[in-house]
DNA sequence: TGTACATCAGTGAACGCGCGTTCACTGATGTAC
DNA sequence: TGTACATCAGTGAACGCGCGTTCACTGATGTAC
């Protein structure tokens, strides 16, 4: 029954937006509006479950496109198999990616259970990185000077997602995160429209230019 | 007094997303809602004109921070110089930069007008490329084989934002671009809260190691 | 200098709509004796 | 096997609100003679 709410919810997200109406959703349902709140006490609360659900939907296609690699030791076959994952989702839910990665809810306040689903993707991202230290592929890549600041955020960040990696290959390795999401997003957003065609492949070209970067 | 308008209507943006309110926006003119139907014939046309607006503001903002480098061969220093520029003025501005770059509008269509003011800011950058090609800086960083249907697009492209340039460098090119907007939404739209700290440090990082990969 | 008229910015009421949330309630289903 | 009761999913009316847009109008200002 919850489900069934959520799965018209997320269809009407698709034509919404964030403007995500309790009333809608009952009316699709067949039911009348307060009967909603036997399963969800407000509208932001069944965002939040939407919100949650997302973030782990596009973490377990990350995770899935990793582990289709089945040489392990191959890291930017990894990489691009978690981009092209991210990717896929993301055109099959575009209205949810856009709840993750678009502009902020008005009025909506992310509580702490919405931030832990989201670290998932990054984890799978971080893995890489660990692997590829531990294996010495990685070992001199990006090492780099970082100032003080930039070597504390990275050390917290690394404590989290990747731990006993260099800071300075962490600072390298989340670029190839941002652009991921940069490029699905101006995609997805409408940037590069009347622009690029050939979306997949340029996708896929961005991807192997920066997995170069990073050294992977 | 239609600048009034767009001033009080982009206070409210930074509020209530774009759920903009004409009759909010009437309130706090201290006018009757339908008063504002003299200058703006719909709440559509008046955020068609809030986003050119903005994009002019954007492209404008990128135009001084290249132009601010003296230095016409110092590529990089250009390039950083509307990086920055371009981040400054979406921190100064984060509604109107959701507006353009984040999620659209639901049931909102960008008229034409809209996509020819987007095309400041990529013809600044396209211009860097020109002139580092044509003082042969960039002659033969970057150059590759592209696959018919993406020298398709940048020629289309090219001919438009930076005429003869390989499409090869202009593909390059734009991964810059990409994650500029990549970089700025990440941070605007809160996915480096509880992450990144040093987010001036860590955005200079970024742009420095993406100039770098594009050669300049 | 004074009058008649046109312009036009802004008013106020109304239409028809949608929203989130509350609250007392009905009526079917399951459980306990 | 039959009765009494509790549970609980869903109802329907209501509250108080906001919205975009239309339309006939007022009343001040400027213009022409």
């Amino acid at each position: 029954m919850i489900d069934e709410i959520k799965a018209i919810a997320r269809r009407h997200l698709s034509t919404d937006g964030a403007n995500l109406s309790l009333r809608a959703v009952a009316r699709d349902m067949g039911m009348v509006s307060s009967a909603i709140y036997r399963y969800f006490a407000s509208r932001d609360e069944l965002l939040t479950a939407l919100i949650v659900d997302a973030y782990n939907a596009v973490g377990a296609a990350a995770e899935a496109g990793d582990a289709a690699i089945t040489d392990r030791e191959d890291l930017r076959g990894r990489w691009l198999g978690i981009c092209t994952a991210v990717r896929r989702w993301a055109l099959s839910a575009p209205a949810e990616y856009a709840l993750l990665y678009g502009s902020p809810v008005p009025g909506y306040a992310a509580p702490p259970q919405t931030t832990l689903a989201a670290t998932r993707t990054p984890t799978v991202m971080g893995q890489i990185i660990v692997d590829g230290f531990s294996s010495g592929v990685l070992a001199d890549a990006g090492v780099e000077a970082l100032s003080e600041e930039l070597k504390s955020d990275f050390s917290k960040l690394g404590g989290a997602l990747a731990p006993g990696i260099p800071e300075s290959m962490l600072a390298l390795g989340m670029i190839g995160w941002i652009h991921l999401f940069g490029a699905v997003s101006f995609e997805l957003f409408g940037q590069l429209n009347n622009a690029i065609e050939a979306r997949d492949e340029y996708f896929d070209y961005q991807m192997r230019h920066l997995a170069e970067m990073i050294g992977i």
